[in-house]
DNA sequence: ACCTGAACACCGTTCAAGT
DNA sequence: ACCTGAACACCGTTCAAGT
């Protein structure tokens, strides 16, 4: 007869977020997080392929995070009010998991990455953000443009890079503002 | 009466590189390294203190070769060319060090992290150049946010994470010229 | 069905010992 | 001064054995 389960999958992926934010992408290891769970190591792998099926585990529900967080920033205003929400959102989320950011965004094994479609989820709101103020056939770029922008921020503030001072979130909206300067979209101020 | 060295610094960090390279950062183990150097794990505490010491010396010496192929893309043209230039230089010396690029630009510990002068010296060169377009307040500001987009740009590039096609270099170009635009900077096209 | 302990082939690092 | 082998405390993963 069956016995009952003494961990679950969502456990396991919380125990190895957990670890991940407190002790970085190589603190979380297979025997730690047992050991969190008061479990021996092997047991995982009833739950999880391998290490890297569990980091892929934890990236999914990282870019679903991330895109409930884009789709809320999309609610209200302008588009050009839109893509500031949406960058404030990127960044956000970014700031309160930044490990976790790094790693859905980072280089990765085959065997790590997330579904094509749990990516392609987080980024609809800013394609369709971006839909409103490009025509169809520009939409990708003008997209990729702005998701590098914002990224390229963020990742480089959560990596402690900008060594120089000033003040990188304002520099990313201004960013957004000389980008919406150059598409030449002018707001209707009444919306902002 | 003292010996001749098996090995150099110079030779540990060439081994270090080429393994970073071929099997990932994960890859470059202290065991794997002297393997390829014919020697034991141990004797490379001779040369570097720990393996975040021999990172950091690998990613110290890709610092020094980004901000050789910086200086270079500034030797003619107008801003706005060096711009597009510098923007080219950054992206074709990740895509030809993936891994080392990623390895300099993301978080690290702080024993990984490389000497604050070296940082500094491979963003000279943008520096300079934005110099030439905004007035001195505006420098650091704007060239953080050229560094970004291209950073963002360049390291979504080689983490594969642009997943739904388009031209993620042209599209970087394209950005380079709406902040251009939205600067209000007119190139005289004898010059480009 | 789920969990365990033991085992295998790995790590980074330390250290006494050699030359 | 430089290198070694042995050792320590770790890894991911497999597997026979238990319930």
């Amino acid at each position: 007869m069956p016995h009952n389960p003494r961990i679950s999958l969502d456990a396991v992926l919380a125990a190895a977020r957990d670890l991940l934010e407190t002790r970085g992408a190589e603190g979380v290891t297979m025997r730690e997080v047992a050991r969190r769970l008061g479990v021996s190591a092997p047991s995982l792998y009833f739950h999880v392929e391998s290490r890297d099926d569990l980091l892929r585990g934890v990236i999914t529900a990282g870019l679903r995070e991330l895109e409930a967080g884009q789709v809320a920033a999309t609610t209200a205003g302008s588009p050009g009010a839109a893509l500031h929400a949406l960058a404030d959102a990127y960044l956000a989320f970014a700031s309160a998991n930044p490990a976790l950011y790094s790693l859905i965004m980072g280089p990765c094994p085959e065997e790590r990455m997330a579904d094509g479609e749990v990516a392609a989820a987080a980024s609809a709101p800013l394609l369709r953000t971006v839909g409103e103020i490009v025509p169809p056939g520009r939409v990708l770029a003008i997209s990729q443009v702005f998701w590098a922008l914002v990224h390229g921020f963020t990742s480089l503030i959560i990596a402690e890079q900008f060594r120089l001072g000033g003040d990188p979130p304002a520099a990313m909206h201004e960013a957004v503002d000389l980008l919406l300067a150059g598409l030449g979209v002018v707001e209707d101020p009444r919306s902002r």
